[in-house]
DNA sequence: GTCGAATTTTAGTCAAGCAGAATTCTGGCA
DNA sequence: TGCCAGAATTCTGCTTGACTAAAATTCGAC
């Protein structure tokens, strides 16, 4: 293990590669070449060059036509520009007035640009916060986050009541879409019926005057939950 | 004039070199390949091929072994750049605690990550301000700056009563030992004496209960003011 | 007015990244 | 067991932006 060497020789495009791969890791199994080149929006042949090169860099492990894991050393880089993310996002929504379906472009490139320094400061400036505005942890800074094990919405069974902890923060229209419901993390609602056939599930939100919203699978299956105790009283 | 197609085909590389060289010719006459090289810690020949494709982009004309001049659509997006960096540094200084001798570095990167959008968000939580940290001026949305017409306290004749406005960003060690001094932009004075043969000026800081200080000619060159009024009474 | 030093430009390389084409590997299925 | 479709890899070539070396130009000194 290198512990003075690895630092800073990351270019931007790294740091995206190590992003994306820690990813898709999440995921379960090793991320695919293809995956990869999916999610970077580049070709395939692009993905397997810098794979080489980050496999030399001993960032991450490949076997070939099997996909790649990212080695400690990969992974507390990956952590690092997670981290970065997570609280660029927090900070514009908290202090700069940004809505949670606009901050994630914003971030993407700046990630890249702030000091640790400054991410220093922005947590602090938040209060070192846990989450961001779409629910996902925030490592910290010496590299580790809480493991997340949420339930999708399309997986609750009916009479369930949950909190609303998660939603992925890639699609803007989504997001624009799930806020429209009333629906944000910390948000907690009862499931009152299902259709099969992934069908929709309706849910009744705590609070808001018990308004029911309809929720369509696909998206279901993207709104990450809790069960929580019934209130008592 | 080019009025739709000229945005956003800008990278990095081609906005640090406008930048420079709208600083550049700040200084008065058009900017020297060399100028610019020692600018941006290049080599010559480095600029003379940036300068060829920025020529033929129409951001700048070069007349060959005299310089470069921006054309209006370069310097347009010179001040776009100028005004990123100096809101970038007064909201670092304002809202995160940075000092004004260690925002330069970070408004450097950042300038080329934020949009157009969060510069405005951060003008706006800062009030719109006309000047940055070190009093250089911030251009406005729309691209044009104030004209500074500013006199070095090298060239205050003695006896004059006047007012610190700007003092140059580069240089981290300089304004820490400015500050060190008691000035900072807005901070007013009585010059007291000069030595010749670029000798040492001192100066009486108002206010400080009339503090003394000794400034080599050096610094007082870079230290940038404007003669006021004798207070009357 | 000419010579030489300094500056600028041109020419030729190089490395990082990406894409397209061609090739090779894997795994499923008969 | 052998073949085929799809995926991954290698090879080649392009673009950007930097560098060194060498040629060209300018300007100041005499």
């Amino acid at each position: 293990m290198s512990e003075v060497s690895n630092q800073q020789v990351l270019t931007r495009s790294i740091e995206d590669y190590l992003k994306a791969i820690y990813e898709l890791e999440q995921d379960g199994s090793p991320a695919q070449t293809s995956a990869i080149a999916e999610a970077l929006a580049v070709a395939a042949p692009s993905v397997s060059g810098m794979v080489k090169r980050l496999s030399e860099a001993g960032l991450l492990q490949h076997v070939p036509y099997r996909g790649v894991q990212l080695t400690e050393d990969g992974k507390q880089a990956a952590l690092r520009m997670v981290r970065r993310h997570r609280i660029v996002e927090t900070y514009l929504t908290t202090k700069l007035g940004y809505d949670w379906d606009s901050v994630h472009e914003e971030a993407e490139r700046l990630e890249h640009a702030v000091s640790d320094e400054l991410i220093q400061r922005m947590a602090m400036a938040l209060g070192n916060p846990n989450y961001d505005p779409h629910g996902a942890p925030i490592p910290t800074k010496d590299g580790s986050v809480e493991t997340v094990e949420y339930m999708s919405l399309a997986d609750l069974p009916v009479g369930e009541v949950a909190e609303l902890r998660m939603v992925s923060d890639k699609d803007p229209e989504r997001l624009r879409f799930v806020a429209s419901l009333g629906l944000k993390p910390g948000v907690s609602f009862e499931v009152l019926g299902r259709q099969p056939f992934r069908g929709p599930t309706m849910i009744g939100i705590s609070g808001a005057q018990g308004k029911e919203q309809v929720i369509g699978y696909e998206l279901a299956e993207s709104l990450l939950c809790v069960a929580i105790e019934k209130e008592v009283g």
